[in-house]
DNA sequence: TTGAAAGCGCTAACAA
DNA sequence: TTGTTAGCGCTTTCAA
């Protein structure tokens, strides 16, 4: 019932290699022998068998997503988004994508292991860098093909992409300090993460070029999700002397942050500023509607997925390391600091 | 450089057949061969080649996944929930997940095809089902595993989980009556979607069931986005008598209403009320909190993911067809009718 | 308890 | 231009 080679073979009379060899456009094949496999194959629906050709090729033309999800569940737009330009890409390419998903740690790297020592892929592409990433490490020494969307801590050197965090957590920040505002606030990311540093010097940095001290009791860690911004929002708040700004390291704390806000009846934009970093969609059809840095996940997803497939193919990478500069998108969820003195 | 059972048999000075044994955990193999066996197998830092044993076995312990994009991003909670839900049972149950993205169409009906005919996959998980939907009759006519989330028009029956929009919906329209809201309009999603024309019904049999007549100017069709929310709440608040209550049918629609309604200065929940479907986390936080009915993706994915694991394995369903009832989630989108005379 | 041999479906070197 | 042969790494009869 399943359609091989063997029956197309019988079939037209021919070996199995010549059936072969017709069906890949070899041209040591006479145009007629081609003409009446092409004319059987179709008629029979065949269909190559995937796993026998990649055994045999050695190569699986599939490349590996592991996504580190935090708890149970990771609706995160972040993913979303990248997971679309990684896997549009790679279907045009004509690349499967496996997806997993496994919490950091342990049984992380085992998935990685056996992905590897199984070539049941041909790469991976590595999300959300982490510092001293046990991933990197074990890529690098399997030596097997991979595209990082971050950067890693290590010396060591591998292909990447990423979006300059610094630069832009500093626009952002000397933006909101050019609106009068004196306590800034930040919600920062785990600082595990590689992104959350960049991020967070990039604060530092622009609070000391707007010649604002730096105050650590405005710096505050959330779990990138709107609760945890919320959550971090109403502490801040609290403060005998809260911030006239909030930073938030990405926009799902940052709309977080805005309904703890809003919940005290404080105007966004007006009584406090919010800005938040990615600009997922949700940012523009917010009310207010929030500032934030724009980072073009879809395409990144898609860059990353390509440089990949080129490292697979031995192909030479133009760049090895690429870093985008994120654009500051004002919106309505920041303005002048009504707090001036 | 690469560890296969021909190294382990060569080390261990036994035949490659008593390797395999000795790993799958055969009974007939001495405890000390086998000792031997796992031993330098661990040494060598084996792990079988998937390709291999899956031309062997005849099964590919992988379930395939096409995502129906519409437009280049997919940046729904939706999927990216349902993926997670699938994805770590899958894991769990030992399964891989191959997972693409499709825009409806010849495209994607020739991904489903090559993906059974060369048995990438053991079977498929089917979203976001539609009136006469190909993929189901392409599947059905292979006899290819599959569970849908969604049912579909066509009398021919498939193992299924879907929530009951009807029943949800009608829950919803009869909550906002209840509040003196007449004037009910409804943002539907595109009307191929299945699940279209059940929320529809229900909003049509709870007006009915309401005493409210029916008003086609009332329900206008959005693409599912924010962006369509946001331009179909625009044409209705632009209505000479526009409505006090807007039902859309998935919370990002919701929000972009929310959205549009905010920017002309109407407080959402006193002087319209606006409710969603789906109660993503964004529901949660946004401001204000959205009225809206639960539906536990994260949880479908899994029972999704389950069922055609045991359809796969040979085993009986318990259940073929889940229908699950919705639950209503009220928050601060809705209110009282201003406009009650 | 172990090993030899066959074969899953395919590709590729070599020979004819 | 075509067919023969071998082999990718594994599992699984069947014999020893």
């Amino acid at each position: 019932m399943v359609v091989t080679l063997k029956d197309i073979a019988k079939k037209t009379g021919k070996s199995v290699t010549t059936v072969s060899r017709a069906l890949n456009g070899y041209d040591d094949v006479s145009a007629e022998t081609k003409a009446l496999v092409l004319r059987v194959a179709k008629e029979l629906g065949y269909s190559p068998n995937t796993w026998a050709q990649r055994l045999q090729k050695q190569h699986t033309e599939t490349i590996g997503l592991i996504i580190p999800t935090f708890g149970p569940r990771f609706s995160d737009p972040f993913f979303s988004e990248l997971l679309a330009g990684i896997g549009n890409r790679a279907a045009h390419l004509g690349y499967d994508l496996l997806v997993s998903t496994r919490a950091p740690g342990e049984e992380e790297l085992i998935a990685y292991r056996a992905a590897i020592q199984g070539r049941r892929v041909d790469g991976f592409v590595l999300v959300r860098t982490r510092r001293q990433d046990a991933r990197v490490t074990c890529l690098q020494e399997a030596d097997f093909p991979f595209v990082a969307f971050g950067r890693a801590e290590e010396k060591i050197d591998f292909p990447f992409v990423d979006e300059d965090g610094t630069y832009g957590m500093k626009l952002v920040t000397k933006y909101l300090a050019s609106l009068g505002h004196q306590r800034i606030a930040c919600i920062a990311p785990p600082p595990n993460l590689m992104f959350a540093h960049y991020r967070l010097q990039g604060f530092k940095e622009g609070l000391m070029e707007a010649g604002i001290p730096a105050d650590d009791s405005l710096i505050l860690i959330g779990d990138l999700t709107q609760r945890g911004g919320y959550e971090q929002a109403n502490k801040l708040l609290d403060l005998p002397s809260p911030p006239t700004a909030i930073a938030a390291c990405n926009d799902l704390m940052a709309l977080g942050a805005m309904s703890a806000a809003q919940d005290r009846n404080l105007m966004v934009g007006k009584d406090i500023s919010i800005t938040g970093f990615d600009n997922i969609p949700m940012a523009e059809y917010s009310h207010p509607s929030l500032t934030t840095l724009h980072q073009p996940l879809y395409q990144i997803g898609g860059m990353v997925c390509e440089m990949l497939i080129q490292l697979i193919q031995g192909e030479p990478l133009e760049e090895k390391n690429i870093l985008l500069k994120p654009e500051l998108i004002v919106r309505q969820s920041s303005g002048l600091s009504s707090t001036q003195s």
